[in-house]
DNA sequence: AAAACGGGGGC
DNA sequence: GCCCCAGTTTT
């Protein structure tokens, strides 16, 4: 993308991770930190769904309390299931979906999450971005995980130019350092909810704004 | 009372 | 591409 030269995004980069550590909520550090399987990562996510991630953390650890591979969870009556992510909020259409979707990898994976894009992609409730985060996170397979923080801070900082988070992972592919694609959604996203906010990006003090094209405008797609 | 939390699916 | 979906937490 013009203007964003391999050193300017090794900078960008080097100095997100300076602000995520200064930050007391963090996302997939924190997971990581508890080494997530494919499947925790993958369940995770549906949790996610409209609800914010330190609700989301504590909501699938009380579920992995209960279950922590497909074949458990499958077992589990869905009050149960619901019982468990219930602040997380949509805990009725969670754990149906949750219960469909372990049933299911039983059924036709073997109790296993795919590590292939076409076959997570067929998965019920699985999209691009739980796709890309299982593929990243869980297999180590290079892949942009692309969320509403990520498509939101690339179009601001004019990593890209595009108008759906499709778009944007496929303009990031095209020239992001491979090394790159898995950590820049963490960094993105702690970044997105700490500081670049989608109203208000706090552009005063925010730590990158002399790479940023579009400070102080606070009106975004 | 209103806003924030966001991705997938169906058409 | 556009619309629909579903509840809790925070202000």
């Amino acid at each position: 993308m013009r203007g964003w030269t391999e050193e300017r995004i090794r900078d960008l980069v080097s100095r997100l991770e300076t602000f995520r550590e200064g930050c007391r909520v963090t996302t997939l550090a924190e997971v990581e930190r508890e080494s997530r399987s494919p499947f925790q990562l993958l369940v995770s996510c549906i949790i996610s769904l409209r609800t914010k991630d330190e609700v989301t953390n504590a909501a699938s650890r009380r579920l992995f309390q209960l279950a922590q591979t497909p074949q458990a969870l499958a077992k589990l009556k869905p009050v149960e299931i619901a019982k468990a992510i219930y602040p997380a909020g949509f805990y009725r259409t969670k754990a149906a979906q949750l219960q469909q979707l372990a049933s299911l990898l039983c059924a036709e994976h073997n109790g296993a999450v795919p590590a292939n894009e076409r076959d997570l992609l067929r998965l019920p409730g699985v999209g691009r971005k739980t796709a890309n985060l299982v593929l990243g996170l869980g297999f180590g397979v290079p892949a942009i995980c692309v969320d509403t923080h990520v498509h939101r801070i690339s179009n601001r900082l004019g990593l890209v130019s595009s108008t759906s988070p499709k778009e944007t992972e496929q303009q990031l592919a095209r020239w992001l350092p491979r090394d790159l694609w898995i950590p820049i959604n963490d960094l993105l996203v702690t970044f997105g909810q700490n500081r670049c906010h989608p109203t208000s990006p706090r552009c005063s003090g925010c730590p990158v704004t002399d790479l940023c094209p579009r400070v102080g405008v606070t009106r975004h797609r």
